[in-house]
DNA sequence: TTTTGTTGATTGACCCGTCAATAAAAAATA
DNA sequence: TATTTTTTATTGACGGGTCAATCAACAAAA
């Protein structure tokens, strides 16, 4: 029974669904018919919105970009200081939405295949630079360009590496235990400057 | 012309094969065909070999862990002092062995597969202790064990950390950099303490 | 009657794993 | 030593299965 304006709703069901799969099967390997059935339509629909399987995964990537972008910017806007700023942005990346096992895994499953997907890439790294910029706006105002850069990048790397931990579900930390390793390295690193 | 004492050859053969399919394809979707051919062999053989094509991922990757192990020894062995042992543990991770793109790739590869494999995730559980009681054992001569053990784990993640993004070579920390990052962690976890 | 939504059926490609067949070396036998 | 037999090495050629993508056809709204 065929109602007009569904294409919005197809496509976002899709998406959810394509999300879903993925973070179960824990990879990419997941096949339009199961993607579509899970949003409750048949594969030659999703075909007809999306055209080909790779457009659906790049566009199930740019959704959850586009997310993550949302409560970076709330959780920014919250914060007043430099020290607070550095905080907000580690704690979306393991705030509930965030640090979900799905969600992590479709993660990790976008990562793998940015070695063979050219505009996956380039989306993963416009995310990389944003996150590298928003750590920055709060390191800035603490530590001397170069350092700032430094903690910055330390801080992306121990991200990912707690990403990848979670997704093993290996003696894993929670999203607790994840924002207090991250934000001990912070304070040792700040705290020591704060005191010169 | 069939010499006898093939097969132990042929194995390792196609075991490099394996990585190296991986690590150029970055990711374990490679055909038993390809790796077949890269190591000048039919399929055929590879199936004779190891049986299914699961097991002759999980015989590579227990290759490369064993590779890690030894190198990882050495190093163990020619540190005397605590602190010398944990960047030893570091220096390994990131030695011109192991922190290649290729072998990376096939990292990253098999960390997702190990999402589904639980075979898989055996191995790289076996890896993830090991590492941990590698950085343990330099850490607890230097840090109480509660603090040694969150450091072990930040440095664990830094490390996954650094390979995800090496993977994705943006502007990707080389090893040296790779190196003075983790140790630049270290220094300022480790410095404070050794000022108390 | 044109547009929008939807699907079952089909096609074509790809790929894992098997098997029968071949051939050289090694071992056993005469 | 000469021969047969067994073991080891190796492959081409399928069979069967999966899956992405297409298409013709149908149904309801505009």
């Amino acid at each position: 029974m065929p109602k007009v304006g569904m294409e919005p709703l197809r496509r976002k069901a899709l998406i959810n669904a394509t999300i879903s799969a993925i973070g179960e099967r824990g990879s990419l390997d997941v096949t339009m018919s199961e993607i579509a059935g899970r949003a409750g339509v048949s594969s030659a629909l999703a075909h007809h919105y999306f055209g080909a399987k790779d457009e659906l995964l790049l566009a199930t990537m740019r959704h959850i970009l586009a997310e993550l972008t949302i409560d970076m910017r709330r959780a920014l806007q919250s914060a007043s200081t430099a020290r607070e700023r550095v905080s907000a942005v580690v704690g979306v990346n393991f705030s509930d939405i965030q640090f979900q096992p799905q969600t992590i895994a479709a993660w990790l499953a976008f990562y793998v295949e940015a070695q063979k997907s050219s505009a996956l890439r380039r989306l993963l790294r416009v995310y990389a630079r944003r996150l590298h910029s928003n750590l920055m706006s709060g390191l800035t105002g603490i530590l001397p360009k170069a350092e700032a850069d430094r903690a910055a990048e330390t801080t992306a790397a121990m991200i990912d590496g707690l990403y990848i931990r979670r997704a093993l579900k290996d003696g894993v930390p929670d999203a607790a235990t994840a924002i207090a390793l991250v934000e001990d390295y912070l304070e040792t690193k700040l705290g020591e400057r704060r005191k010169q």
